[in-house]
DNA sequence: TAGTGGTCTAGACCACTGA
DNA sequence: CAGTGGTCTAGACCACTAG
C-alpha cells in the first residue's frame, strides 16, 4: 500500500478509496494485522480523516475491517458461518444449540411482540434472556418470549429470575408439541443494552431474527434474537459452512 | 416535534437525537410524510448538521426514514416481507417467483463462485441475470451461475444473450432433480451497478443471500441475491408476512 | 501518559430534483 | 431556477486502551 496519490475520478472518493483499501487488504495484509492510524492513512492518501473514516466504515460494514477504540483498525477474519433455521422443527434450548441462557422475567412484552402472540398488550409473560458464543466471541443476544399458556406446567413464580428459572421455562416448553417455525431476517442497529452484550458500539448494525414458534394451531413463543452483522453469516437450512467469500458482500463490480 | 433543546446527556448526541426523533416519527409523522430539511432540523436540535445526519443515517438503516437527494427525507413506509427459502425445494424459476430475468452470459465467475462451483477458476459457465420488483418496487438483484454441466441439453450459444436465452437456461435447469437448497445471508453494500439497479447510491447496505442449488450431490447452481436492506425483511419457511414490527429493528431499551 | 478511534463543529461546494 | 440531500474539509475535543 504505497503513498498511492488519488487519480481524479467521476466517483465520490471515499467510495474510490474504499476500492483502493479493498485490494490493499486482499494482496499485503493478512488476518489480524493492524494497519496504520486514521491520521496517518489519511495524510497518505491525501484526504480528510472524516473522508478515510467513510471508506473504513464500508469496509467495517462489510466485515474486513475490525475497529476499536483505544486500539486501533485490525484485518479482520471471514466471518462465521451461524445456522439458524436448522430446517428441522426444534424448540429453542434443543441440546444442539449453542445458547446461553442469562435470566428470565415476568413482565408485559413491547406491544409488537404482545400482538405477535395474541395476548393482551398488559399482559405479563416470561421473558427469556439468552447470548450465543462462537469460537470465543459473543454473536448474537435473544430475548424469547413465552406466555405463560404455553408452560401450563412451570412451577410458581417463587424461584429467582436468573438462569436457572430460564432453563426451567425452555424444559417446559420442550414438553409441547412444535408444529412450525417461522424465521425473518431484516438489518437493525443495536440498542445500547444489545450492544453492550454483543460488545459492539450502540447503533452497530446487526442482523434481527425473528422466529415464531407455532404449536397447536398458536403462536407458542416468539423469540427476538440480534446478531452481529460484522462478523456472522446467517446460514439457512441444512449444512452450516459453506465458504462463498470475498468477492462475496461487497456484490459484483464496485 | 417542538423546537426541543437537547438536554445534556453521557451518550453521543446523535444517538439521543435518533430516540428523540425516533419518537416523534411514531407519534408526530405518519408514513410518507416529508420532514423538515436537514439545515432546519440541525438547527432546531442545536447541532451541527453532520451530526444531524449521523442520526438520520440510523434510522433509514432501520428502515424507517428514506432520503433522496434534491427531494427531501421521507417517512417509511413498514418493511415489506420477502420470501426467500420457501421451505420446498424447488429450482429458480419456478412459476411462483417474482422474478424477471434480465440476460445471460457465459464467463468465468469470479474465483470464490468457481470454487463453490466445484469447476476450474476460468471456466465459463452460465450467468444469469435477474431482478426482483415487489409493490412495484425493485427490491433485489441477482446473478444466478450454471456451469454448463447442469443444463446439458441447452440449445448451442449462437442464441442471443438476452432475456430468452436466460429463460431457457432456467427452463434447461429445471429438468434436472434438486436434492436441496442451502441459504445463507449477510450483510454487504452495494456495488455500483447492484445499486443502480435497485435505486439506491453505491455502498447502500443490502441483505447478501447465497443459495446453492444441490443435485446429484453436487452444486448444480449458485445464486447471489442482493436485497435492499432498508425496504426488506427476509422470510424463511412458509409464511410471509408476519408484522414483528416496531419496535423491532432498533432491538429494545434504546 | 501517549496513542487510538469516536464524536462534533462550521463551514464549503456538488449533484440532483422538480417547479 | 431554488432547494434538497451528498460529499468533503480542517480543525477540536473526548473516551478508551495499553504500556
Amino acid at each position: 500500500m504505497g503513498t498511492t496519490q488519488l487519480e481524479s475520478v467521476p466517483e465520490p472518493k471515499y467510495w474510490h478509496l474504499r476500492t483502493v483499501l479493498s485490494e490493499a487488504l486482499d494482496s499485503e495484509f493478512s488476518v489480524g494485522e493492524i494497519l496504520p492510524n486514521e491520521r496517518d492513512l489519511a495524510a497518505r492518501f491525501g484526504v480528510a480523516r472524516a473522508t478515510l473514516r467513510q471508506a473504513l466504515e464500508q469496509l467495517e460494514l462489510e466485515g474486513r475491517l475490525q475497529r476499536r477504540r483505544g486500539v486501533g483498525t485490525t484485518v479482520a477474519p471471514p466471518r462465521v458461518g451461524v445456522a439458524v433455521g436448522s430446517g428441522q422443527q426444534v424448540w429453542p434450548g434443543a441440546d444442539d444449540e449453542a445458547w446461553e441462557a442469562a435470566g428470565c422475567d415476568l413482565a408485559a412484552p413491547p406491544a409488537a411482540v404482545a400482538d405477535a402472540l395474541g395476548t393482551g398488550r398488559d399482559e405479563p409473560v416470561h421473558t427469556v434472556r439468552r447470548s450465543r458464543v462462537t469460537h470465543g466471541q459473543p454473536v448474537a443476544a435473544e430475548l424469547l418470549y413465552v406466555p405463560p399458556a404455553s408452560v401450563p406446567g412451570l412451577p410458581a413464580i417463587d424461584a429467582p429470575a436468573g438462569p436457572a428459572r430460564a432453563r426451567a421455562v425452555l424444559r417446559e416448553l420442550q414438553r409441547g408439541a412444535l408444529e412450525r417455525r417461522e424465521n425473518a431476517v431484516e438489518l437493525g442497529s443495536a440498542g445500547t443494552d444489545d450492544a453492550k452484550e454483543l460488545d459492539r458500539l450502540p447503533g452497530a448494525p446487526v442482523l434481527v431474527v425473528t422466529t415464531r414458534y407455532l404449536a397447536e394451531g398458536r403462536t407458542a413463543a416468539l423469540s427476538v434474537a440480534t446478531y452481529r452483522a460484522d462478523t456472522c453469516r446467517l446460514t439457512f437450512g441444512d449444512q452450516g459452512d459453506v465458504e462463498i467469500h470475498h468477492d462475496g458482500p461487497e456484490t459484483r463490480a464496485s
